[in-house]
DNA sequence: CTTAAAATATGATTTTTGTCATACTTTAGT
DNA sequence: ACTAAAGTATGACAAAAATCATATTTTAAG
């Protein structure tokens, strides 16, 4: 059982806030696990009996839709808590977690996240703070779903992922996601994605070498997304 | 000043957790006003110094995306709160909010709110059950958006009107919103929604009487949203 | 190493949606 | 009651995006 006072992530989320007494009882009550690439964490209208705190690695929060296709709606990384909106508000996920890449995970019982909320009160101002930037972050998603075209949300969506899962050292992106997968995020279909960037490519903003993306033209991807 | 005690829609928000003493507290610092059709009662990156309580009609959330247009992200309507997520986040709003029908609502200073969120734990928690649906919800019309059609969209948007803001004797909505707004909530040009509002018209789903619209097949309607 | 399956790529075509133009209707203000 | 402005409606057209078909490439399994 590893130490969660030695254990680093835990300064990125809510769990900053508490002690070095919380910080043992923590580590007494997790369970820490490995999620293989592609590994199911929980699913859409799954009961939780905790959080999960992830320590490495990155997964995909989807929401099945009634035309039978995925939507991205969030990635979740290194340090971001799980599951925490379904825990607040006693009722099934709304999303499933897929791992995007082996992982870590730590899974911390409802019981223990409870008494921290009711006697921390920083830890608890913490996970509402969290919770507040996830719903600024749905609703200006929600707002470029609804105003952009795809090539502006392809454009967005790359530099997202530059900035946030940063690069290789040959400049490629570091976080590998499918066609499909990069589709589900911007909402279109996937041959669509592929086209555009096909054109991306062509046009020198990107470059493609098999599953490499370089993206060789910030400024203009910038301008594209607006 | 009127007695927030006998108030009956806080009993709809997280203020329903306070006790007569905080009821008192509460009625002693609110500032209650009217807001006309059409008013704002806050803009996009204003500085909150406290949250709104909607005692009686309907606002709308909105946000400008870069290509001129408004988005609306949400309505809210009697016994919601407004600004919660800035007053939480201590950020800026995010959103704007522009009256829909003449309100009243009741400004409460932050410093109270905080005090409440400090020394009563039921109301903290109520809510960040508020933010947690709100975050729910905003998933759910971001996958909306994302993955279905624009006349999908406007149909579950009749139906959400209707279910949600009731009907007149007429069986026509209650909600008047403007082919605009309607527009700017289903994210399309007006010119696309007014004529899918025409076809709903002439298949017969709907009824349109000048302003007045009444839903004449909710089943079909209901299908066609899935 | 071979082979089937999955992922990527591209063309052809259709459907959906947006844009521009214009007309008609309603509303609000004098 | 009159008039300008805003809102609603519709046609014609253009652009964006989805769908279907079919290669080609890459990946994973035996």
């Amino acid at each position: 059982m590893s130490r969660c006072e030695q254990c680093i992530v835990r300064e990125f989320s809510a769990l900053k806030a508490l002690n070095k007494d919380e910080l043992l009882k923590l580590a007494d009550c997790k369970t820490s696990y490995v999620v293989k690439k592609g590994e199911v964490i929980f699913d859409e209208g799954d009961h939780l009996d905790g959080i999960f705190c992830v320590k490495d690695g990155v997964c995909k929060l989807t929401k099945l839709s009634s035309n039978g296709k995925d939507q991205i709606v969030k990635l979740v990384t290194r340090g971001e808590l799980l599951g925490q909106r379904s825990l607040i508000s006693e009722e099934p996920t709304n999303l499933s977690a897929i791992a995007l890449e082996d992982m870590t995970v730590c899974f911390v019982p409802k019981s223990q996240v409870m008494d921290f909320f009711n006697e921390n009160n920083k830890f608890s101002l913490n996970m509402m703070k969290n919770v507040c930037h996830d719903l600024k972050e749905a609703d200006n998603i929600l707002v470029n779903l609804a105003q952009k075209s795809v090539k502006e949300r392809l454009a967005a969506t790359l530099l997202y992922l530059h900035d946030t899962f940063g690069v290789h050292e040959d400049d490629s992106l570091k976080l590998h996601l499918s066609r499909e997968e990069i589709s589900s995020i911007i909402g279109t279909a996937t041959e669509s994605c592929i086209r555009l960037l096909s054109d991306f490519n062509k046009s020198g903003l990107i470059e493609i070498h098999g599953k490499k993306i370089i993206l060789k033209n910030k400024k203009e991807l910038r301008k594209l997304a607006e």
